[in-house]
DNA sequence: TTGTAGGCGTTATCAC
DNA sequence: GTGATAACGCCTACAA
């Protein structure tokens, strides 16, 4: 292996100046000439030099790299919160670098090392937890540039990055009922790993509630975000099919195993029932039926998120917590209006509330 | 920010013992007392000591860090690859640099300069090309670790780990027609910016034409591999219909664009085409119809890879290019046997080969 | 505006 | 088996 590269040294005794000034030159410092500098950097290019970053960072505990964890269950939407990430990253002059994690908390120490010792500059967390090492120095009371991100995070001294899921979790309830459908189910997530779920699951029960259906009458399957959660609630709301209008899911992949369930039990999607998603994930809108769902806004988290590691890292200023807005995106599963056409003996008869 | 860590020589001074003999305790050295490396251990545990990544890197030009260039355009294999990727480097405890880079070569060199400054020991090339500073060095003779990966190397003095996709591509058609399926076309993605759509697409002509095929008489649509342009090819194909048992598609995205699209015009898969795809993404099975289609062997790519580079990397010896297997895997959208149910008008007459 | 010197935290080489 | 010492390649007071 030959990987003997030139280092500042060498550009210096070659153009007879001293290693400070190459240095300056090559970080545009503001003390240094102008000529001297553009020889420098002519030369720098002509043998294809660079400032070895290793050293660099060493030296000023500054890697210009940015940490992401992402728990390695399957979610569509994590490549592309990545790639935005990635984009944002670069733009600002930084790298990543990527630590699957197992899901909750215990994670790759080797990874936060080098945020430890300067290498890498903060950390994003997707996966709604704060891993071990970096929750015991927050303890103590040191400070890290942290934010999570499309989850609520698990502790406050960290800015959080997220869709407002509560919010968004009624305004589908609210839709749903403004374009027609009268009784509304669910299937939730709210059994899986993460808190959103939960959030979600709440969100659309008390806006039911408040809408005057009773607690008790509600008709909720619980599951993990997963395609398999969907599937397997096909039963249970095929039978529940002549009570309901429209099922709200806590995600895209439950819709689509729920929409594929239903069908193979002879139930047709929206034409028996209407099924809305939740994400929007890449897929929604090539499935068939194209899924009404709620979009999250993957590209502002991703950008949001950089942007505030990086003024935390280099102005060293502290960042608050954010909640996203949402969109809901109307589509074939459950379609606008759709409520309206529902058969009159199946019209529905809302409970009223009782204390 | 309060970031100050324990040193080595915190460690040693605490223990009084040396520098050296820390560093000889944490890297497991042979030349140490067993009961001195045990004292060490156990404080550097105590008070949460981490050998510094960088300084250590600094020193050793080893960084146990593995970069890997992924294009940024969609495909649903890429986060399954890079899962794979950073769990068989975790094992080997490594961890990942992740670029997402243009698309052809022009890559971020910040990522590459880790490469040579020593941070990053060996890079895994996701894109079908070597990034110009790479290909530049390798031209001058050096030698660092790389490998392509789940594409075809532009370079043979780096391993590519691959499917066979010529094979596979000849398979799919055998395969359809011992089925049954006796007139076949193809929406190839050849136009887009991979060799691999080339590829396939030829090995499906060869094969038809070995066939007794005329080359002429091919219904061949070219595209990218991404989901327009199944949709786009949708009139094409559903004109040709009359001609056709079965359609192979470059991908499984354009599969489901073809079959999405094919479904607006009024015609039904499978029941009055059959459509294959290619690739095996995670949602081919959970389309409807779900998809006949060929699996990538991910994991083992991804496994391959990292215990390629590592051993390049650690034993300083070379490799060679690896071209994996395949499987052809059976679904509703191109069901076995469902050719034999074409009925006997549509039987069709296999030109004879002319010269 | 430029040069000199010292150190960032390790590991490797050499003694003992 | 253990300890002193010199790099690794860069940045940055401080001095000129």
């Amino acid at each position: 292996m030959n990987r003997k590269s030139d280092r500042m040294a060498d550009i210096a005794r070659r153009l007879g100046v001293s290693k400070s000034t190459v240095s300056r030159s090559l970080s545009d410092s503001p003390e240094i000439g102008k000529a001297t500098k553009a020889r420098v950097l002519a030369e720098a290019r002509a043998v294809g030099y660079a400032v070895n970053p290793l050293a660099s960072a060493l030296k000023t505990r500054r890697g210009r790299i940015l940490l992401v964890l992402v728990p390695r269950i399957e979610n569509f939407l994590f490549p592309m919160l990545l790639r935005t990430i990635e984009r944002a990253a670069s733009e600002m002059e930084y790298t990543l670098m990527i630590g699957y994690v197992a899901g909750d908390s215990r994670t790759d120490d080797r990874l936060l090392d080098f945020m430890y010792s300067g290498a890498a500059d903060g950390v994003i967390i997707a996966t709604g937890f704060a891993p071990d090492t970096l929750a015991e120095r927050l303890d103590r009371g040191e400070m890290w540039p942290a934010a999570f991100v499309m989850t609520p995070g698990a502790r406050n001294d960290i800015p959080s990055i997220a869709l407002d899921d509560y919010g968004a979790g009624r305004e589908v309830y609210r839709r749903l009922r403004a374009e027609g459908y009268k009784r509304i189910g669910m299937v939730s997530g709210a059994s899986g790993p993460t808190a959103v779920g939960q959030l979600r699951r709440n969100a659309f029960i008390e806006a039911a509630v408040e809408d005057g259906a009773a607690r008790e009458d509600l008709v909720i399957f619980d599951g993990s975000f997963r395609y398999e959660t969907g599937w397997n609630a096909r039963e249970f709301i095929a039978k529940a099919s002549d009570r309901l209008d429209a099922v709200i899911c806590g995600s895209d992949e439950i819709a689509f195993g729920l929409i594929n369930g239903l069908r193979s039990l002879g139930v047709s999607v929206p034409r028996d029932l209407a099924v809305a998603g939740f994400d929007d994930i890449l897929f929604a809108r090539h499935f068939s039926p194209s899924l009404t769902t709620v979009r999250q806004p993957i590209e502002e988290m991703g950008r949001l998120a950089v942007a505030k590691i990086v003024e935390m890292v280099e102005r060293k200023s502290w960042s608050a917590t954010e909640m996203l807005g949402f969109e809901v995106v109307m589509r074939e599963s459950a379609p606008a209006g759709g409520g309206e056409a529902t058969p009159p003996e199946r019209s529905h008869k809302i409970s009223a509330p009782r204390r």
